[in-house]
DNA sequence: TGCCAGGCGGGGT
DNA sequence: ACCCCGCATGGC
C-alpha cells in the first residue's frame, strides 16, 4: 500500500452563499470518503482531506505520485467539485413553489451536489440504468472495491476510484463479479472510448462533445448522459428524467404526457439539480413507496432510511 | 415462484 | 412516431 506525500494545508474561500458543509460531503457517498466529519476528495494525483472549523474550510493536501505542482491548481479543482461557488438563491426561491421540493430550501439548504469527474459520472450513471437506488449503489460499491486502490490517509483507510485502464485490466469478468450484469459491456466500451479521448475526463470538456462521444457507446442514452452532465459539469439544463421521476412529475404537476416539457419550463435552467434532488428527499424509495411519500406530504428525507444522505452509514 | 426496477436498443407496426 | 420485448441481477 502506497503512502501519499503530505503537500500543505490550506484555508479554502469563504462559500459565496448558503454552505453546508456536511451535507455537502454526505450525499450521494461511501464511508471511505465521508465519515462524518472528515470529506476525502481524489482529484487525479491528489488527495484531498477536507474539515471544517471556525475560521472556515481547510483542506490538506496529498501527493499520490509523489510530485508536487499546480496546487493552486488543485485547490481551484476542490472549489468547483464542492461547488462553493455555486449561487443557489434562484433554486431555492422557484423550489418554495414545488410540490415537492419545497422542504429544501429549509431542511437541505447548503446541500450543494459534489461534481465528479466525467469518467467517474459515467460508471455512476451507468449503475443506475433499469436497477433500483440500493441496486445500483451496491454495484458502484463492489466496482471501487474489487477495482479501486486502497490507500491510507492520516489513517483513514480510503480508496482511489479505477481509472478506464484499471477497468481494462480487470476486464469483463471482474465487472460481472461486481454484479453489474449486462451493463459490463457498455463499461467497457466506455472504459476504451475514456482511455483513447483522456480529454473527455476533464471538467473543461464541452456539453456537446461529451453528449456527442458518450451517445456513440452501445448502452449509454439519453438518461445516462443526462446524469452524467449533472454529476460531472453542473449542467442542469436538460434534467435526466427516468420511469420513477416521469411518474412523479405526471402526478405533482398534472403533467402526464408531457413531462419534460412541464418540468423544465417549471424548473428552467435548474432542472437537473431539481432531478436529483427529488431524489433525495424521497430517499429514492422505489416507485410505489415514492408515490404514497408524495401523497402523503412526507417530502423530507427519513434519517433511518438507507439512502442518498446515509449510503455514507451504511456501505 | 414469477414479476419488475432511476434504461436501452432492436425489431415490429 | 410509436409499441414491445429481452437483457443480468436482486428484491419481494
Amino acid at each position: 500500500m502506497d503512502k501519499p506525500v503530505f503537500l500543505g494545508e490550506y484555508t479554502l474561500p469563504k462559500p459565496r452563499v448558503d454552505f453546508d458543509f456536511k451535507l455537502t460531503g454526505m450525499v450521494y457517498n461511501f464511508s471511505w470518503w465521508f465519515n462524518g466529519n472528515k470529506l476525502i476528495l481524489v482529484l487525479g494525483d491528489y488527495i484531498v482531506v477536507i474539515g471544517e472549523s471556525r475560521e472556515g474550510l481547510n483542506a490538506r493536501v496529498y501527493s499520490i505520485n509523489g510530485r508536487r505542482k499546480d496546487l493552486d491548481e488543485v485547490l481551484k479543482l476542490v472549489e468547483y467539485v464542492l461547488g462553493l461557488n455555486e449561487d443557489l438563491t434562484e433554486f431555492y426561491s422557484i423550489a418554495l413553489k414545488d410540490p415537492i421540493l419545497n422542504r429544501v430550501p429549509l431542511k437541505l439548504r447548503g446541500l450543494h451536489v459534489r461534481a465528479t469527474s466525467p469518467w467517474n459520472a459515467v460508471l455512476i450513471s451507468v449503475c443506475q440504468q433499469n436497477a433500483s437506488f440500493k441496486q445500483g449503489w451496491r454495484m458502484l460499491y463492489n466496482i471501487y472495491k474489487l477495482m479501486g486502490r486502497e490507500v491510507v490517509v492520516e489513517g483513514t483507510r480510503t480508496i482511489i476510484p479505477p481509472k478506464p485502464l484499471d477497468v481494462l485490466e480487470h476486464g469483463v469478468n471482474a465487472l460481472t463479479r461486481a454484479r453489474v450484469g449486462y451493463r459490463a459491456k457498455t463499461i467497457i466500451e466506455l472504459a476504451k472510448l475514456f482511455a483513447r479521448k483522456p480529454e473527455l475526463n476533464t471538467w473543461e470538456v464541452s456539453v456537446g462533445e461529451l453528449e456527442e462521444e458518450l451517445l456513440s457507446v452501445k448502452g449509454v442514452g439519453s438518461y445516462t448522459i443526462r446524469l452524467v452532465l449533472v454529476l460531472s459539469k453542473r449542467y442542469y439544463e436538460k434534467p435526466p428524467i427516468d420511469r420513477w421521476l416521469k411518474k412523479l412529475i405526471a402526478l405533482a404537476y398534472k403533467a402526464e404526457g408531457r413531462e419534460e416539457e412541464v418540468y423544465k419550463s417549471f424548473w428552467g435552467k435548474w432542472s437537473g439539480l431539481a432531478a436529483l434532488f427529488t431524489t433525495i428527499v424521497l430517499d429514492a424509495e422505489p416507485l410505489t413507496k415514492a408515490i404514497k411519500r408524495l401523497v402523503e406530504g412526507r417530502i423530507e428525507p427519513d434519517p433511518n432510511l438507507v439512502s442518498p444522505l446515509t449510503l455514507w452509514k451504511h456501505l
